[in-house]
DNA sequence: ACAATTATGAAATAATTTTCACAAGCTGGA
DNA sequence: TCCAGCTTGTGAAAATTATTTCATAATTGT
């Protein structure tokens, strides 16, 4: 290709940052779905936007073409000879760093985790998990290991705001058999534990499991043995080209589990979520006089 | 998808046989340069293939829409969905349950936003941010906010192990400043900000940068306002069908970041990785006498 | 070969889309 | 706090584009 070859594409991620609010939200809105979207008439692409008609026209006018037409020309020349050659793979995820790249390679091996695990999850079991999570009358604690004591802190930020009775135990900590105490019959544990599973954490499930309290288990597809414990396993594929494990699909699953926890408790969810946000703003208005 | 599903490709091939000279002579044209030629102006397609206008009209009946811009409209539809990489198309991740389960919509978002996030990203950014992060020269700070010092704690964890000289600075706490005082110029920052941005993160990236310390950006597709004073800056998709926005793609992101630098450092983090091994044994050792 | 039927394109009409001028809104500096 | 300058959206005018009409040409069957 040419020097002053460049696709649309690349002519907008240049111009990104000296275009201004609005023109920014259509760009990033026509690199949505690119280029379909550019395609269509001026008027749609302003309302799928959702910014006006001549905006539009004046971010094309930035992008050096002299009216809408002739963007839309030159997009269908670009496809045009997209189409053409014959070997225009799409099979990176980076298309700008060669399929070699880390980049892709572990995208590829991540997407890989996602698709081994969400087919072979059972659907009931999730529901079911998500049901214990859910049910007000019992406290949750939160348990994590070394690592995934930060999946554990971000599935408690979350929850802390969804519902009450809401505890991250750090496994680590000498403090954990204090919380045991408390811990009474129906009581949900979630507990994450993957290779190389920790004693403590196991030592923790046991103890709950004694006090009849109810483990959910987040684990890697080796199952920690925690599993034998547990009310529900869910496990997760965690192989990548690293030294370490991923946790990428870990997060996935329990993003899910948040939303799908948040739209059964949504009326609560809401009311919560506003209050914190007149807590947040008040603490912002104290911070001004400070 | 339904047995109707077919490419207009397929459609026009299967009417073929039924159109007159004419709309043939037209048909051939529109699949010459398919779909480039379809996407332009009814008037210039007509001229194109050397027939008149009303003939062109008159083939898209046939071919089942009901105007011009309706058998457009489907063309683009088309090519929207032919630009999805074909793992991202998967209709079902989790076979077992029904399409509309959370568990496919949310996953179905996800890989969409990794789809758009890594399809934008420029590697040689991602690589210059790797290269800061490497460098053992200048301390390492990272930072993150109210939900992401999760997403910083898990950075850190693993930069801790690879090289030394890092510190995860809570940008919620009242200790920050602290930190600053012993950032020199040429120290990274690896900061953390996603929506609702977060004044204190951007006040201690102001402070970062009048002391000459060099910032890599995890930010969002909005770009927090940190961005301007950002050495690298890398945007995620994190929109998806919950109330909160995922984590999911920042923390692909930051987990081939690792592994990335990891490689490029590998002899030193296997030594230290050993080491830590060894601290462990001697800790469970340890725990055993007690 | 002729009438009936169907296909085609020029031109007029109708619809849509694009552009432009202007005013309201917002932001940042004095 | 106000003003200057830039950004954004509204609505009208202009341009382009699509649809319809109708006359003519081509085709087919008898």
């Amino acid at each position: 290709m040419a020097i002053a070859e460049q696709t649309i594409s690349d002519r907008i991620h240049g111009v990104l940052d000296a275009l201004t609010r609005a023109e920014r939200q259509l760009a990033q809105s026509v690199l949505e779905n690119y280029p379909a979207s550019g395609l269509g008439p001026l008027t749609a692409l302003a309302k799928d936007a959702a910014v006006s008609v001549p905006t539009v026209a004046r971010m094309v006018q930035k992008l050096g073409y002299k009216s809408y037409s002739e963007f839309q020309a030159a997009l269908r020349e670009e496809l045009r000879a997209k189409v053409k050659t014959p070997i225009a793979k799409h099979d990176t995820w980076a298309e700008a760093a060669p399929s070699g790249h880390i980049l892709n390679r572990f995208t590829d091996a991540v997407i890989d985790n996602i698709r081994l695990t969400l087919g072979q999850i059972d659907p009931d079991a999730f529901d079911h998990a998500c049901d214990l999570m859910t049910n007000q009358d019992h406290h949750l604690y939160i348990v994590g290991g070394r690592i995934t004591h930060t999946l554990a802190e971000y599935l408690f930020l979350h929850m802390q705001v969804i519902r009450p009775n809401v505890t991250h135990v750090q496994s680590t900590s000498n403090t954990w058999p204090h919380y045991l105490l408390n811990a009474k019959e129906g009581d949900v544990f979630v507990i994450f534990d993957v290779r190389r599973y920790e004693n403590n954490t196991l030592k923790l499930a046991e103890l709950a499991h004694q006090r009849k309290a109810k483990i959910v288990l987040m684990t890697d597809q080796w199952r920690s043995p925690v599993h034998q414990l547990a009310t529900v396993c869910l496990s997760n594929r965690i192989v990548v080209p690293s030294a370490w494990d991923s946790a990428t699909t870990i997060m996935l699953l329990l993003e899910t589990m948040i939303s799908s926890i948040q739209t059964f408790n949504w009326t609560q969810t809401k009311a919560r979520m506003e209050e914190l946000e007149d807590m947040f703003d008040q603490t912002k208005l104290f911070r001004k006089f400070t």
